[in-house]
DNA sequence: CGTCACCGTTCTCCGGACCAGAACACTTAT
DNA sequence: ATAAGTGTTCTGGTCCGGAGAACGGTGACG
């Protein structure tokens, strides 16, 4: 699926947002050398994107600006998943006082859609729109068990099996062993494994065909949820809630 | 501030996004008829934006993808206002049980950043990142009301005054006389402008230099809000809670 | 206070990239 | 079969993006 005659011109805007949201706001200069880019270049591609909203300028530095969010935030809104499961995930998130979370897969990887913190809740430093390997977290898994082998296989392929901790899977056959759990079980489970104490449960939303749509989460220190807890009543919330969701999507 | 030499190629990329983003999904026939672009021009920017995550195939149809979302979110999340502002907000909501905003001003214009629901809150269609004119809500107004004199006219020569409703600001006096009001208040007010039957209240956050970063509101419908309440208990709540945020800024 | 070094911005001109238009592959309807 | 619609591919000519140099401003330094 990739571009055949991609646009150059483009690709060097994009470039360059995304060169600004990891550094922070920065200037011409800097920007310049770090993409192999002449000053003036650098500087036509960011007054444009200024023109429109995409990003603005601070004094001499130059920062994303809010437009993306706009872009986004529409986007978001204009998911059904997202519109029937956002109040649920904040009901689970108070219910149970701890982190809730909404992820969607998007051309193999996860994508934060929202998280819910209830009273007693954990920060991570998760947001809507952040992007995750789907074999890191107990979210993800729920999405991929609940995919085609075959579309698993290409997701492997795409974007590896990076480990993020020495918890984290690793293989190929690790990966379909922990799937094939998480199928028998109907919800997956992280402990520890992208944060040393911290569980997460997560469950898939399936349409009436099968499809899955997206999956929830519930996160907690370890320290709040026993094993009994991770088995039990843990699961049975988070399912009710995934549940819930499924009912109202397909009516 | 406009771009002495744009990048014209950028700037169809971003016009197709944003066309993407009103119609909803589509397919390139229609996108470059309403764009008047060739198809193969269409084509080739749609399958690089899509190269990068920032439009998606569904089918014969592009739609804007989540990337934006991961773009803005990053950038909203990078902001100290947002940052200390949102608990206090969720809290504002919780509290009164109605619907908590929270807005900044960007390039002229009000941006939501986030909202948050209390138990009985009317549900508007605002989402994080929408835009909208400053003179037609409580929230801008707090924002106008505490900017220079000349930093107002500015904007207003730049984005007019557009009446959303009958009720709304038309003139450049009859502003600045409410800004004025406001001013002495301590924080604005909208009572019906914007939408029949909804009241809502602003007051401004402000750094210790004086300089406005944003405003706090509370919207609820005039049922539930007496006159009494509009000028008693609530606004002592939304500048309690304004206040709050302006003392963990300034630490 | 002159000097220097750095910044962002502007300018010009040439090489290369964007894109109109035509052809293609495919689906659907008649 | 035929036709009319779609998304996709291809190529060549034209126009525009961007390297590099020059400009204007600002802050540091001796």
């Amino acid at each position: 699926m990739d571009a055949k005659h991609p646009v150059r011109t483009t690709e060097k805007t994009l470039a360059l947002v995304e060169e600004l949201m990891e550094k922070g706001p920065c200037g011409v200069t800097e920007l310049a050398s770090d993409l192999d880019m002449g000053k003036s270049a650098v500087h036509n591609h960011l007054t444009t994107l200024q023109k429109h909203g995409y990003v603005l300028k601070d004094g001499d530095d130059y920062r994303v600006g809010l437009k993306f969010l706009e872009v986004g935030g529409h986007s978001r809104k204009s998911m059904e998943v997202y519109q029937v499961a956002e109040p649920e995930v904040k009901s689970l998130a108070a219910d149970t006082g701890e982190l809730a979370n909404l992820l969607v897969e998007e051309q193999g990887m996860g994508v934060y859609l929202m998280r819910a913190k209830g009273d007693d809740a954990v920060d991570l430093d998760t947001y809507a729109g952040l992007r995750t390997n789907l074999h890191t977290t107990a979210l993800g898994k729920a999405i991929l068990a609940n995919l085609p082998e075959s579309r698993v296989d290409e997701i492997i392929e795409r974007h590896g099996l990076e480990q993020k901790t020495p918890k984290s899977i690793g293989t190929r056959q690790e990966l379909f062993q922990v799937l094939e759990a998480v199928r028998e079980r109907g919800y997956a489970i992280d402990d520890g494994e992208r944060l040393e104490g911290l569980r997460c449960l997560a469950a898939p939303i399936k349409s009436s065909s099968g499809e899955v749509l997206g999956a929830i989460s519930v996160s907690a220190p370890a320290s709040r949820v026993s094993d009994e807890d991770l088995h039990g009543s843990l699961p049975e919330r988070v399912l009710s809630a995934a549940n819930v969701v499924e009912l109202n999507i397909n009516y």
